[in-house]
DNA sequence: CTTTTGTATAATGAATTAATATATAATAGA
DNA sequence: TCTATTATATATTAATTCATTATACAAAAG
């Protein structure tokens, strides 16, 4: 019931470019720096994000990534709901198919209600807010 | 970011005693035919269960488990706590030992709050809850 | 035209999950 | 006492998913 890495340094992705935002086009080679991840890694991680136009990409040398929206704009929800596999902690939550019992379990209707308690957090979340979060938590830690 | 068969099996066997409380030893033979859950693997999961004293077992013909609590005063988020590795949805939530990064991490705290919204409706629901739903289910599936 | 960056696909290794197997212990009831 | 029945304990295996790396190709700046 743990959140992959997939997600964790995928959001951790977004975060970093959302932190140099309106600077031109982000490398994954300065990305994986920063955050200490691999860029062959980062490199599957970005590919959902692409897809999905959060992110659009420059070829060649000087190229790199851009936030296609601004911070305030995309959610974590979001990007975990693309890099996890939906936002269920469950199968048969989004595809009743899955299980015979579906429609008799009342636990499938416990499970669907956690993960929505789980996402609706994850949704009042954006960038942005990772953001400002990060500088109040670096001025703690220099404060030390 | 799936729960585990561990903990919503875990869970059903819970709620397959609950509803024959008070009806003297269940035998997990029982339990097995009821959830469609192999014997073998029931018997793995209701360890942590035992020790937890949740349930109280019997030897022998006539044997079985028993509920050493009311339905009312087990909670799906005791259960699940205790089957899944915590109610965390990352590691380092819990330990914080375990990433360098985690006093400067603004994702770690978000990780942090959506794990305890997920466990807080884990908690609101108990053993007795889900049985009376079961109850209306069954209800409305034979109206059909 | 060479270097730098991204893109696409495949392959691999490790870890976890899910489930089964085997052997032992206790006890009710004949 | 004996036998069938149920639980307990430990070990093993199979399958799947997760995490990561490798290889080959494409685009564009200078």
């Amino acid at each position: 019931m743990k959140l992959t890495t997939r997600s964790r340094y995928g959001t951790r992705l977004m975060l970093d470019m959302a932190q140099h935002y309106n600077e031109g086009p982000i490398q994954l080679g300065d990305i994986a720096k920063r955050q200490d991840i691999s860029v062959k890694y980062l490199e599957q991680i970005i590919i959902p994000l692409k897809k999905a136009h959060y992110i659009e990409s420059v070829r060649g040398p000087k190229g790199g990534h851009i936030l296609a929206k601004a911070p305030e704009e995309i959610t974590v929800g979001e990007i975990v709901l693309l890099l996890e596999d939906g936002a269920n902690l469950v199968e048969c939550t989004g595809d009743i198919a899955v299980c015979e019992r579906a429609n008799i379990c009342p636990t499938r209707l416990l499970w669907k209600e956690v993960s929505e308690a789980m996402f609706a957090r994850l949704q009042a979340t954006t960038l942005a807010d990772l953001v400002k979060k990060a500088n109040t938590m670096e001025d703690m830690e220099s404060k030390t």
